[in-house]
DNA sequence: TTACATGTTTGCAATCATTACAAATTTATA
DNA sequence: TATAAATTTGTAATGATTGCAAACATGTAA
């Protein structure tokens, strides 16, 4: 928790107990979370907590670099703590989303066919791991 | 417009006029095109065009495989003609969309980290090659 | 040609994520 | 303690998309 207050801190974002929490919220490993999902998860701990708080707070998040917003995902914005570049992947079967350690570096901050990059984001869908087995022993 | 009749065909779909003019559109290069930019630029041809319809059709062809539904950018979702597979890239200046000829073939039908790729998307952000030649000659 | 079944299109209402905004509350500061 | 500033809230608005039932068009068989 004190690294938490430590992170709001170094960017200039005083650590109030909801913006605390929604961070920790999103610091967990593995989370792609979407606004709603934090806001309902949060919700029982802080029931005057309102959905338009959490918008505000990952957007301000967001703005200071701690955590990433994900468009990929159809129609819902995801967030990550910001991490190590990393690509995403989503089962086709159970819909869950792995974090991918990923080969591209090479791409960023070059040129390509005349344009300057200076971002990535590499998506992949498939089958994830869990389900190959299920399907191997059924 | 005989080439846009056929695709349709093949695909068992029946070409009305409604469908045809939607597949013209999208099938111009290097469109991007949100479903309210097709019902707009639509609407002066066809006056009685509503917009389910716009959404209808492009659902039908996005699951026979004739367009693809890009969701990385931000809200709206945009559809292109499908064809050989390539990346995005979006300028951070203008906003305008890139496609890029994509050299990540080797990911596809493989296995990363356990899971089964199937399909890549891969969405670049930087500045482009027109915004980089403005700001050279400033 | 008519009648019916089928497929297509329409228009409107509903939904869902997100944002705008102004009021209420809390916190920090003089 | 009073006041300013920051934070949070609640509600209404927006904008993309979908659901749905009615209207319309088309093809087919009698």
């Amino acid at each position: 928790m004190e690294e938490l207050k430590n992170i709001l801190k170094m960017h200039n974002i005083s650590p109030s107990l909801h913006r605390l929490k929604i961070l920790e919220y999103i610091h967990r490993p593995y989370t792609h979370s979407t606004a709603d999902e934090i806001f309902q998860a949060l919700e029982k701990d802080i029931p005057t907590l309102s959905k338009t708080t959490v918008y505000n707070t990952l957007k301000t998040f967001e703005k200071n670099g701690i955590i990433s917003a994900l468009s990929i995902f159809e129609n819902e914005t995801r967030y990550e703590f910001k991490k190590q570049e990393h690509a995403h992947f989503k089962c086709e079967k159970c819909g869950e989303i792995f974090d991918i350690a990923h080969p591209f570096d090479f791409l960023k901050e070059t040129e390509l066919e005349g344009h300057f990059i200076k971002n990535q984001l590499i998506y992949l869908k498939g089958i994830c791991r869990n389900c190959l087995q299920k399907t191997e022993n059924a």
